[in-house]
DNA sequence: GACCTTCTCACCTACGTGTTAAGC
DNA sequence: TCGCTTAACACGTAGGTGAGAAGG
C-alpha cells in the first residue's frame, strides 16, 4: 500500500501543492472595509504584505514564485457618501504584469522552509521601464492578488505553472489617495512605517470620544 | 567549421567562463597601504565591495555564485611601527566558511546580464549560529577572496564547481580596529556610510597642509 | 604597560509612510 | 467646481560608519 501511495503522490503532484495565507486576521479587518492600496508613479509597497506558506513542492525540484493581480471586474469605482460604487461603463482590461518573487528560481526545500513574503512588490499606475519589481494597476479599479507556482524546467528553459490560488480577502481597490478614512486608521495602526501619524490620529481619535 | 566551434565549446565549457573584477582601481589604492577589513561580533560588511563580472556560461543552464576568503599565509600579522610584519608563529586555519550569493540558484543569463555585488556578506569574528550571510575570519590573519562558479544540477540536486578565480589586489588583513590611518582615511572618503566622517577628516589634512 | 577586543554613540545612507497643497 | 493625480515634506524604520572609552 505505501508503493500505492508513493506512485499516487507523483501522479497527482500539482493537486498536492497547497498555497495558503498568512496575517489572514489582518487581511479581514482591511476586506471588511473595502481594502484600498496607494499606487504611485514611484511604485508604492503593498499593506499588508502578501504572505503564503507553501507546502507540497518537492525538496529537490526547481520552482519560482508569482504574484499578479487579476481584475476582479471590468467596473471603474466610485467612492460616494462613505461608500464604494461601480462606475458606469465598462472598460476593457490591459493584461495584467506579473512579479517574480526574488528568491526565483530556488529550490521546492527553499519555498516550503519559511513562508514568502511579497515586501518588494511595488504598485504603480505608471507604465514604467524600470525594474521588475512594479506593477502596473489602473486607479479606482478592484483586484484580486493571485500566487502562481511555476516550475521550473532543466536544460530546455521550459517553465509550466502548476497552481494558481487567489485570496478573496486580499481584494483591494487601487486609489491614488486613501477614500475611506478607516482605511486609513487601519494602515496607520499596523504599518510601522507609518508610526510617525499614529500618535496624532491616536489623538484625534481619543478628541472624537470626548 | 561552426559545427566544430560549437562541439569545441561545450568541451571547454570550464574554460570559457571568465571572472573579472569590477573597482579595480579603487582596490589598488586599498592594496597598496595593505588593504584592511574589520570584523565583529554580529559580522561587518566589506568595503570595498567585492563585484564581478562572469561571462561565458550557458545563459539556460544553473548557476550558483559563491564568494569565500582563502588564507594567504598562515602568520599572524603585527602593525608596528606604520608597517604590518608577520608574526612568529605559523598557525593552523580553520577550513573558510562559504558564502552564497543571495541570487543563487540561477540562469546564466541572470549572472551575466549585470556585475554581481557581495555587498551583504558579513565579516565576523565569531562563530555565530546566525543565517547565512555571515563569514568568520581570524583577526589579524591575512585573506584573499575567491569567487567559485557551481553548477547547479537537476533533479538530483548535484553541485560542481566549475570555476574557481582568486584576485590579487583584493587581499586584506582582517582587524578589530584599524591598525593603518591612511586606510581609515581612504574608507570614509569612498564609502558613502562613513560620510559623517569625512568633513572631520578633510579638515585634519587641510590643517597638516598647512 | 602594551595589545587587542568590545560596546555605545552620533551621524550618516536609504527609503517607506500619510499629509498637504498645488496641479490638471 | 469637482474629482482625481502629483510632488514636496516631516517623520518614521532599518541599518551601515568610524570614534572613543572601557574591558580583558
Amino acid at each position: 500500500t505505501q508503493d500505492i501511495k508513493i506512485e499516487d503522490h507523483h501522479h497527482h503532484e500539482k493537486d498536492n501543492i497547497k498555497v495558503r495565507l498568512e496575517d489572514e486576521e489582518l487581511w479581514k479587518k482591511f476586506s471588511s472595509l473595502t481594502n484600498e492600496m496607494i499606487v504611485t508613479k514611484n511604485g508604492r509597497r503593498m499593506f499588508p504584505v502578501m504572505k503564503v506558506r507553501v507546502g507540497g513542492l518537492d525538496e529537490n525540484a526547481m520552482y519560482s514564485v508569482l504574484l499578479d493581480f487579476s481584475a476582479a471586474d471590468n467596473h471603474r469605482w466610485k467612492y460616494v457618501n462613505g461608500e464604494w460604487v461601480p462606475g458606469g461603463k465598462p472598460e476593457p482590461q490591459a493584461p495584467p504584469c506579473v512579479y517574480m518573487h526574488p528568491d526565483s528560481p530556488n529550490f521546492g526545500s527553499h519555498w516550503m522552509k519559511q513562508s514568502i513574503g511579497f515586501s518588494k512588490v511595488k504598485l504603480t499606475n505608471k507604465l514604467n521601464n524600470h525594474n521588475g519589481s512594479q506593477i502596473m494597476l489602473h486607479s479606482l479599479h478592484k483586484y484580486e492578488p493571485r500566487i502562481h507556482i511555476i516550475k521550473v524546467g532543466g536544460q530546455q528553459g521550459t517553465q509550466q505553472i502548476l497552481k494558481t490560488q487567489t485570496f478573496p480577502t486580499t481584494k483591494f481597490i487601487a486609489v491614488t489617495a486613501y477614500q475611506n478614512e478607516e482605511i486609513t486608521s487601519l494602515k496607520i495602526k499596523h504599518n510601522p512605517f507609518a508610526k510617525a501619524f499614529l500618535d496624532a490620529k491616536q489623538r484625534e481619535e481619543i478628541d472624537q470620544n470626548n
